[in-house]
DNA sequence: CGTGGTTCTGTGAACGTGCACACACGCACG
DNA sequence: CGTGCGTGTGTGCACGTTCACAGAACCACG
């Protein structure tokens, strides 16, 4: 095994070619595929290792006209992508996926304006053949060059007013099914801490918690606050405690929400769940750092991101994804806060 | 402004000569440089508008040997990734400054050894100029190709037994001027939950502990636990309790190792910071989510992706990066908790 | 009017690959 | 013995760009 070749020099398929005796025909093939006797596989192989030889990815793409790449891209501003646990997991869960394919992930932020147009062009000079899309926008230049690209995409969450393939869980379905689990639990006074309520999520979160308290739905006791942060949820829930101070029970909008009610509960001497239930949304890190651990929903991040990225691979390989929605399930977690 | 070109090809310069009546030169001089009249420069500018023209990336870097991008690598286990909340910070660090100057980041999650060698061919085939890697091993796969092919590379963090560029903070230092602190408190039996002793992060933390209680440093008040996590926290606690029911302070070599230590005195029935005074390292989203909030070390983790970006396109620019350490401030962030 | 310089433009050759094509060989078949 | 087939190999071209080179046009100067 040579070090690499004198010059600093990549070595390439002709330098394994004459080291081998054959042509670059022939190395293309042991390569790609097809015939080759097995004298001259073993020769290759061997002058391979010998060279040092790792194919140009350029030269490849550039023949080729595919990369073996895909684009992870999340459009969200730096201080929510540390704060929320799920942009991780969805980001580990496309990796998990797209490895599995022999592909590559390429991981893109966008926080600026400067970065969107960056990445616009990344995505329009042919770097991967293909997107998982995080907190898309309707109308930016990022999905406007998809669109106009027709790059096979897959959305984590639904952009309104995009027909393509996206994943994401049936948000209205669990905010349902907590809410009336907390009502099988006896609770007659409950309120809602919604959050982020110009976003499909946040808005089907409270459409749900409506649902299903049906005709005992009160108005009065739903608190809208801008994001899904910690800092909201204690805002909210002390403004709540002074409209309805009767208030047994409370659904924050996401763990973080809720780890601000419990803490601004606290601070109003009440106790948690003795005098006031709490839940929330997400199944994060806030859930089981409260005190008492919250009850909540399993946010199933590592599979929204497989899912996406399952959904790239499919129309990757010819096939054509449903210009749809996949709804991963997202079951209650049972802990002690209610 | 024509939709995109008929035949869903991608247009090239060849498509921009000939709609501007010149030729490909020409075309590529005013992309990149060089005599041009300024008639050709309008005719050129408008006929690109025209057939959507962007770029091959493929063929440019095939040609001019950079791509124009730098690999983010972050070689952690999953839950790691997750739970580290720096590592989100030095990847924002990292992706501004190299936004800044033009460079794109390019980001690749290691977690099986399927994804080590994935990582290592995608860098040695010729995909980014440099890489920013970060929590590297010695002697695996990637550190073994960085050297072979001499990648501008900067690591944050410091690999033992590598001799490049890296950045990292002053662990000793602001491990001992946090201890001095508590000291300065009045506290007189204080404890440290030492974590991940076999990184030099872990054991220089235990060293400025050591250093700063000097004569009075007491082995048998140090807990020794293998992560930088919150149930290492816990347990390395409850187990430092028993032994020393009289300790009044405890520094913890991470926030969620603080947090966890917080969580088990809280059960022991002690007070924070009444009884006992309680310091992490991080100043991560877990110091302010504890009650009370934990005074820390802020871990400036923006900074060193940015920091660590600098260094490689220093070397890219064809400067010469020290082959050193670069020590960046970490300074106390004072909270409730002592 | 020749010479030398500056500005501008077109052309050919790479860059390293994959693929289509042509061709050589051995073998069996009619 | 010609034909066809399956196998194995070499060669030319294309991918879209940049760069070096050559040359054209213009101007100023001796």
């Amino acid at each position: 095994m040579t070090p690499p070749p004198p010059g600093r020099r990549r070595s390439t398929v002709h330098d394994v070619a004459r080291a081998a005796g054959v042509s670059r025909g022939t190395v293309s093939r042991v390569l790609n595929g097809g015939y080759v006797s097995e004298h001259a596989r073993e020769a290759i192989q061997t002058a391979i290792r010998e060279v040092g030889y790792v194919p140009n990815n350029a030269a490849r793409t550039l023949v080729r006209q595919r990369t073996q790449a895909v684009g992870f891209i999340v459009h969200e501003p730096h201080s929510l992508f540390l704060e929320d646990p799920n942009i991780g997991g969805i980001l580990l869960g496309a990796n998990t996926a797209l490895s599995k394919a022999d592909y590559q992930m390429v991981c893109l932020v966008i926080d600026t304006d400067r970065d969107t147009e960056r990445v616009a062009r990344y995505l329009s000079g042919g770097f991967v053949d293909g997107a998982v899309i995080v907190s898309a926008r309707h109308h930016d230049p990022i999905t406007d060059v998809v669109e106009r690209l027709g790059l096979p995409v897959a959305y984590v969450g639904h952009p309104p007013g995009i027909r393509r393939p996206w994943v994401g869980i049936d948000n209205l379905g669990a905010a349902r099914a907590i809410t009336e689990r907390v009502r099988a639990s006896g609770r007659r006074r409950i309120g809602m801490i919604a959050a982020a309520l110009d976003r499909d999520s946040g808005s089907d979160r409270l459409a749900g918690f409506r649902e299903a308290l049906g005709e005992d739905f009160d108005e009065s006791l739903v608190e809208p606050v801008p994001l899904y942060a910690f800092a909201d949820g204690e805002a909210g829930m002390r403004r709540l405690l002074e409209r309805a101070p009767d208030i047994d029970a409370v659904f924050g909008a996401s763990d973080a929400v809720a780890a601000g009610a419990v803490q601004a509960l606290r601070a109003a001497g009440r106790r948690v769940p003795d005098d006031v239930g709490v839940v929330g949304f997400d199944d994060s890190a806030w859930a089981v750092r409260t005190d008492p651990p919250l009850t909540t929903i399993d946010q199933p991040a590592e599979g929204l991101g497989a899912a996406a990225a399952e959904a790239v691979l499919l129309q990757l390989s010819g096939g054509v994804a449903d210009a749809g929605g996949i709804l991963l399930d997202a079951p209650i977690v049972w802990r002690a806060s209610v």
